[in-house]
DNA sequence: GTCTATACTTTGATAGAC
DNA sequence: GTCTATCAAAGTATAGAC
């Protein structure tokens, strides 16, 4: 079907996707969606026929999975390094954005954790899919599995406060200073 | 005046409170506070005349002053032992509560980050006190000021985005890893 | 099948009765 | 000063014209 490949449907999940991470789940309108879209406001309901949660939840798996490939600057090879870089990166990022964007999938995270099971799970299983990959790496790497993912647990959710943080100070300081504990930490481990 | 002290006026800011944490700023509807604090909808505007950001904007601050508390339990004497009774008291707090109450001011944080500057301001003035006890405390204990100070932030940003993944995850495994490296990084700090 | 117009609900906010 | 009734606007969702 050429639904997947809809113009129309993209902008409307890109547009999506941008004020979700920015203003949060109930904070975003459909009509806002499909007004900065440039997509008529029957169109969200055509391609997306349960609404703002079907759009959410696909929202949500994409975003996530694109996010997942950004950790793929951790080599095995030089997984201390890669670190480092994966941390400066997102404090690039953030700064060049002005705050706005960190991580796509948080505001609506801790906006459904509590209302919403159906899009609680999703956002359940993508940070699922980020621990275990980067868990992985780590292993590769030469960490015991175990000690591996308390690491990777670790650096994910030091992203995520620091981004937190970051937003609201407008300071790259927190995703730095929180990156430099997990590097040393993960240094550390591959030294013994 | 007895405005402060009156009986209404605190169930408004606790019941508003309560659904800021669980379900967000925009997420939490002024009817649904008064309805739940069983207290009479023209009140809200009787003792909070700025309306909604004028009561979140005290939230902001009442909560954040006193979830800063909780790091008392971090003495200076024994700062690695007061660091890993914090986390640990936070998981279980997460746990008792079933993952509804985490950080009281996160949700609001993210979703007003880039929307509303007068309230991101209050929630950033929150975070800075938060680190600077913190590193007041590391630094109380031996650690150099600016070593404390990443420490700090550290700390914060770990837990900050534990309770992300743990509220979304349903499990207290995030915080308790985050805080196994901070611990580490804390102590280690010490030894050196 | 694309899109416009509308239905219905809920939102934040006010006015005014008591 | 406490509370009820109502406002205009925005929210999601749908119906139906073309």
């Amino acid at each position: 079907m050429a639904a997947s490949k809809s113009p129309t449907r993209r902008r409307i999940l890109d547009t999506g996707a941008r004020l979700f991470r920015r203003n949060g789940y109930t904070g975003t309108g459909l009509k806002q969606i499909t007004g900065e879209a440039g997509a008529p406001f029957g169109s969200l309901y055509h391609f997306f026929p349960g609404g703002k949660r079907e759009l959410a939840a696909e929202i949500i798996r994409t975003e996530g999975a694109g996010y997942a490939r950004t950790f793929d600057v951790v080599r095995a090879e030089d997984a201390v390094a890669g670190l480092r870089a994966w941390f400066a990166g997102a404090a690039e990022v953030l700064e060049a954005g002005d705050y706005a964007d960190a991580c796509p999938i948080a505001a609506i995270a801790l906006e459904v954790a509590s209302t919403d099971d159906d899009l609680r799970q999703a956002t359940a299983e993508v940070f699922t899919d980020w621990i275990e990959q980067a868990a992985a790496r780590f292993t590769e790497a030469g960490i015991a599995p175990a000690r591996a993912r308390t690491l990777a647990v670790s650096a994910i959710a030091s992203l995520e406060g620091a981004f937190v943080l970051a937003r609201a100070l407008r300071s790259p300081e927190p995703v730095l200073s929180a990156g430099e504990i997990v590097v040393a930490a993960v240094e550390r481990e591959l030294a013994s």
